[in-house]
DNA sequence: TGAATTTGTTTAACATGATAAGTATTATAG
DNA sequence: CTATAATACTTATCATGTTAAACAAATTCA
């Protein structure tokens, strides 16, 4: 059997940890978990989205997204509208208060992540980068 | 700002996720979550190992590793041995059904391992472990 | 049209992740 | 010695991960 070490989740979960550790004090000074962060993320990205859509940009899944949304949305965060024409779906997008926050946390997240190009470089970072998404497709191209 | 598809924890969590799905399933048609697996392959590899070492050894936190040792105990998968010099520690090790569990399900996860390395390839493969334990060790040595 | 399916989301239940606080045991300082 | 601090875990609490089941709205098909 391979040697213990080499377990590549464990690897990938560890490298994930190291970089979330430097991101999560500052989330947590702001109230908000590093999920809650992705899906704020998310929609400033988007600029409103259907919850599955969002689940998916997110990397959530459906049952975490819903408790999520219910956070969000009772600290006025995120609002919902609903889809005329399909009442399933319904819409979500940020408040204003909730783009202001994003405006706050975002660019000192940006500097932490800069802090870590420096430090391990972008030409490995990149390649890092490649390779993951590389390894991401040919898991999932097998299905 | 970045485009928001570039997000180093979450593309590292997607790699893992990927290849979380493949095991899973396995694991879980033996009652064990991932985490529990972890656990009783570094009990196997170390051969008995105070909790703190374990929970190194495994990446787990301290209070979900004591959860999960009270579920392993349950199941009569793993035991606790008292240290006689010092009685705030504990050694733990597989019972005999625990190595039965292990020699029963690690040759399957290899194998399913093997399709893995099989579709990325050995020389992508070793390239991706190089630089995750290169980001890990980066991101440890400035603290 | 209306019953059966499918789709989109939510609930439920159990396990873990993350932080803070508590407990017991050992080591240390005075 | 003994009060204090440090160590090794455990509990507690809230949030999320994971799976299965429930639910309602929309679609399909007889």
């Amino acid at each position: 059997m391979r040697d213990f070490k080499h377990s590549l989740p464990m690897e990938l979960m560890r490298a994930r940890e190291a970089a979330m550790a430097r991101f999560r004090p500052m989330l947590r000074d702001h109230g908000l978990t590093e999920q809650q962060w992705r899906v704020i993320r998310a929609l400033m990205d988007a600029g409103g989205a259907e919850i599955g859509e969002l689940a998916r940009k997110s990397c959530l899944l459906a049952p975490s997204l819903t408790r999520i949304l219910q956070h969000l949305e009772a600290r006025s965060l995120i609002k919902r509208t609903q889809n005329s024409t399909d009442n399933r779906r319904a819409i979500i997008s940020l408040t204003a208060r909730g783009r202001r926050l994003f405006n706050k946390i975002g660019p000192r997240l940006e500097s932490l992540y800069s802090v870590i190009e420096d430090e391990f470089g972008m030409e490995r970072l990149d390649a890092l980068y490649t390779l993951l998404a590389e390894f991401y497709e040919t898991l999932q191209a097998s299905r």
